[in-house]
RNA sequence: GCGAAGGUGGCGGAAUUGGUAGACGCACUGGAUUUAGGUUCCAGCGCCGCAAGGCAUGGGGGUUCGAGUCCCUUCCUUCGCACCA
């Protein structure tokens, strides 16, 4: 053995080793409990970075640990390959996107395997393959035969100069990121996918995902936004026809304060209304134009307009005035409400800025009510006041008796309203999978027979920033209608890229299936028995994967799966301190942690920092996400380099649990480094004399330990104290201590199990020996490479074969036993010293042990004992 | 505003059922080795105190023989959602 730890050639020799054994092969075995490990796969940006790093390191530990506890493990890889910044780039370099997607895919790959990480590269795969991409156009046409695909028109944002749609994320303060042009909104038909149909189940399924954390659940049930209430018809005359204005309210208790009604800018009414009256007309437009997203809808002020249309109050008559109101939403309800000033903080700000009356109906436990200024509890439940044949009634009686009367007049119904929208898929892009539709002039929208599937898309273009380059693709646009045969144009837009991501975790049980989406593979490895990815995900990615499960095995494709992953982990951010510098003019310059050297104290506490290259300080700015604008990003390929996979992977998982953020620390990565140095460095010198006793020790006959002297069983015990609590740790997924165990049984080896004379020299031997192998075993999920090389060289490998396979270490409960335990004394609950006792002693021997201490004595003295508290195995307290 | 998570040494973080707070690592201090720097090894390291001892898990209160852990209250931080009628 090479007594210097190399770790470059330590992680060839394991990858080719691996390579040469096709390591990492998953085989269908229904003889093994099976353990389906994946996380997220990445978006082949250029590079990997810290976050990938870590989630993949997460993934291939919980890999590689329960392939050592027995389970037939499959952890499969592929690439989101299909969005948008391809096409930026492909406008920043003029190359295609597929040609800069594959480069990055090439590199990319290079870089996981050099972290050695436990995959099946045989079931690799790629979203903007038509092998992949042809099975999104096949389902999507199965769900537009039952209606689960249907098309509507969909606002978006639109760049006039450019002439093209922009994503959310390319809208800049409400203006397009490349012309600056102020956005508009603009009305397209655009394909939906109804998981509106699913929101009942998406909502009450989550109950059953008992290994999510509870954080996701609350997020996808804030977005599915299930609200039971009212819809409430205000009826009126329009050119002599009668007509009902819907509007949803989960506050029925509160219509006798109806004061007005008020629709969104895009309600049939305002547009009504418009053409009678330019102002208005000119007003709703307004509200038409700016950004389509929700939040900064939500920081405008309250603007209105009355329509000059009157409806009549269901329960008494009265005439309501409509107003058109930009903070009335059209996509939520019935895109319309009833104004009710006293108990609702927006009607109120509107009623008060346009001089509407606000009437007061509900009382809140006697509280005052002033319609001058806006209180929180205005809004609270109480009871009706000045509501007529209402009055006295609580919140649940009022909702039941206006909804009972309502239905008498015909006028409204209890109704449960949900906040999730149904899903637009159609982006006005290239870069994606083809919507499969052709349009033709006499037949209409036609789908893509089955046989012409798939609809490939083109590779060699380069979209310009303006528009979609397929609608100027002849090759690709014109086509024949199968129906009627006549010349006829392809649907240009491509379907959203969280598609593909929905369901890919299917297609890995089975990636070369050229007949069908999925087969019975999948039933063998679905579902998912342990997820891991980014929290950003929570919402979006994790609840359209949980939809297209279902509609999939509503479609019969799969069988026995209702929810696609059983465990979701979803792991912290990667963060890295800020440093910069403010020039005269205020211009903030920032700098890469690796570039400042820090100063301590001789307290050790931070003193300050200073650049390296001109030794002058710079600024902290405490620490953020990994990110190119705060220049505080470290490259991970760097790292490998530099100290080798191992290293990194062992610091992303000692210097937090996976699930808070890491702190990025150069002297953390030292630290893990020193470690594994260490370790190779005590294998070199004392593992291959010990190993030859191994098989006695920890495979062969058991030994009777008992006999042997108290160093060697005290060493015994710490070895498998630390296996105790790494067991522990991986079954729970607490790394970091599992990490931590280790060092803590490299620090017992070093220590020795002790010297010459003491206990027999085989029994110190085979101590090592065991401890050793133990340790190896523990630490091989985490840093695979060195393991690997050590316990081949340690001839472990030649008798009980790979370290991937190893049995997992037993916890020698007998070791861990002790003749004498060391009890803590307290009096009145404060520590104040420690005994031995022997183990068999009882609890009166102990009692009176303690009472006789002289820590004890010295404290009770002159006083009277009340009580003496004994936990056995732990503590003594006495009170006086 | 609503929802969730979290406040423990100079730092990252441990503490499985209420039972020795600070494991493990980093930083720092002293010493050894080294021409020196680095590496490596040994020792120390919550705060105050010469010591005995006292004080310490954001603040305040409570339950208990005993509270980082349970209850109440308050402050702060982070994240998510946000005109949802």
């Amino acid at each position: 053995m090479h007594p210097q730890y190399d770790p470059e050639k330590v992680e060839r020799e394991a990858h080719q080793h691996w390579e040469r054994t096709g390591a990492f092969r998953a085989v269908e075995d229904p003889a093994r409990p099976k353990f389906y490990c994946l996380s997220m796969f990445p978006y082949p940006s250029g590079k990997l970075h810290m976050g990938h790093v870590r989630n993949y390191t997460i993934g291939d530990v919980m890999t590689r640990f329960h392939r050592m506890r027995g389970h037939n493990v499959m952890q499969p890889m592929g690439w989101d390959a299909f969005g948008l910044p391809a096409e930026n780039a492909a406008m920043a370099n003029g190359v295609p996107p597929a040609e800069w997607t594959y480069r990055n895919i090439d590199y990319m790959r290079s870089q996981l395997k050099k972290l050695g990480f436990a995959i099946d590269w045989g079931r690799e795969l790629f979203t903007c393959r038509p092998d992949y991409y042809r099975w999104n156009q096949w389902l999507f046409l199965r769900m537009l035969e039952k209606g689960l695909v249907y098309k509507k028109t969909g606002t978006v944002n639109w760049d006039p100069v450019d002439q093209t749609v922009l994503a959310n994320e390319q809208v800049i303060d409400g203006r397009g990121w490349r012309t600056g042009a102020v956005v508009e909104k603009r009305e397209i038909p655009m394909y939906y996918m109804r998981i509106t149909a699913y929101a009942e189940e998406l909502l009450s399924a989550l109950d059953s995902l008992t290994g999510w954390p509870e954080r996701v659940k609350t997020m996808q049930a804030n977005w599915i936004g299930k609200s039971h209430g009212v819809n409430i018809a205000f009826p009126y005359e329009l050119a002599g026809e009668k007509k009902l204005l819907r509007v949803f309210t989960t506050r029925a208790d509160t219509l006798m304060g109806a004061t007005f009604c008020a629709v969104a800018a895009e309600h049939p009414l305002a547009a009504h209304a418009a053409r009678s009256d330019r102002k208005l007309a000119a007003f709703v437009d307004e509200c038409k134009h700016g950004s389509v997203m929700e939040a900064d809808l939500a920081q405008l002020d309250k603007k209105g307009m009355p329509t000059g249309l009157f409806v009549s109050h269901p329960i008494t008559g009265e005439n309501i005035e409509v107003w058109v109101g930009n903070y009335v939403l059209m996509a939520y309800g019935e895109g319309a409400v009833m104004g009710v000033p006293g108990h609702d903080e927006r009607d109120f700000a509107f009623a008060r800025k346009y001089g509407l009356r606000i009437k007061p109906v509900i009382d809140v436990e006697g509280r005052p009510y002033s319609t001058d200024t806006w209180q929180p509890w205005y809004a609270d439940y109480g009871k009706c006041v000045n509501s007529g044949r209402y009055d006295g009634l609580d919140y649940q009686g009022a909702v039941e008796a206006i909804a009972a009367d309502l239905k008498k007049k015909n006028l409204g119904d209890k109704q449960v309203t949900w906040r999730l929208r149904d899903w637009g898929i159609s982006r006005q892009r290239y870069w994606g999978t083809p919507i499969p539709i052709i349009h033709c002039q006499g037949c209409g929208d036609v789908p893509v027979p089955d046989d012409q599937l798939p609809v490939v898309l083109p590779e060699n273009l380069v979209p310009d920033g303006t528009g979609n380059p397929l609608a100027r693709t002849p090759s690709f646009l014109n086509c024949k209608c199968p129906k009627c045969g006549k010349a006829a144009r392809r649907e240009t837009d491509t379907m959203d890229t969280f598609v593909d991501s929905s369901w890919y975790y299917l297609r890995f049980a089975c990636p070369d299936q050229s007949k069908a989406m999925v087969d019975e593979r999948a039933k063998y490895w679905m579902a998912v028995d342990q997820y891991i990815g980014g929290i950003e995900h929570a919402i979006l990615h994790l609840l359209y994967s949980r939809f297209w499960t279902k509609v999939m095995r509503d479609l019969g494709l799969i069988s026995g799966v209702d929810e696609p992953f059983t465990r979701l982990l979803t792991q912290g951010m990667v963060l890295n301190e800020i440093f910069y510098r403010k020039s005269a003019e205020g211009r903030i310059t920032y700098y890469n942690p690796a570039d400042v050297d820090l100063k301590h104290d001789d307290k050790g506490q931070r003193s300050g920092a200073i650049l390296k290259s001109d030794g002058q300080p710079v600024e902290s700015d405490g620490i953020g996400t990994m990110s190119k604008s705060k220049n505080n990003g470290v490259d991970p390929q760097d790292l490998i380099d530099r100290y080798g996979a191992d290293t990194a992977r062992l610091f992303m998982m000692f210097a937090s649990p996976p699930e808070q953020t890491l702190e990025w620390s150069d002297s953390g990565v030292e630290g893990g480094s020193r470690f594994l140095r260490r370790l190779w460095l005590f294998a070199a010198n004392n593992g291959k004399s010990a190993a030859d006793h191994v098989f006695n020790a920890a495979f062969g006959p058991v030994k009777d330990w008992t006999r042997e002297a108290p160093q060697v069983r005290e060493f015994r015990r710490s070895i498998h104290l630390a296996l105790k609590q790494a067991s522990y740790d991986y079954e729970r997924m607490q790394y970091n201590t599992v990490v931590s165990a280790c060092m803590k049984m490299l620090n017992t080896l070093e220590g020795g199990a002790g010297g010459a004379g003491i206990g027999s020299v085989n029994a110190v031997d085979q101590a090592v020996a065991e401890g050793v192998s133990i340790l190896l075993r523990v630490l091989y999920p985490i840093t695979p490479h060195i393991t690997y090389a050590l316990w081949r060289d340690l001839g472990y490998a030649t008798k009980l074969g790979d370290l991937l396979d190893a049995p997992w270490p037993v916890v020698d409960e007998a070791a861990l036993d002790q003749d004498e335990i060391e009890l803590v004394l307290q009096v009145n609950g404060k520590l104040r010293g420690h005994m031995r006792a022997p183990k068999s002693a009882g609890r009166e021997q102990i009692e009176s042990l303690a009472l006789a201490h002289e820590a004890v004595t010295r404290f009770t003295e002159g006083h009277s004992v009340k009580k003496v508290v004994v936990v056995p195995g732990r503590l003594v307290n006495v009170v006086v």
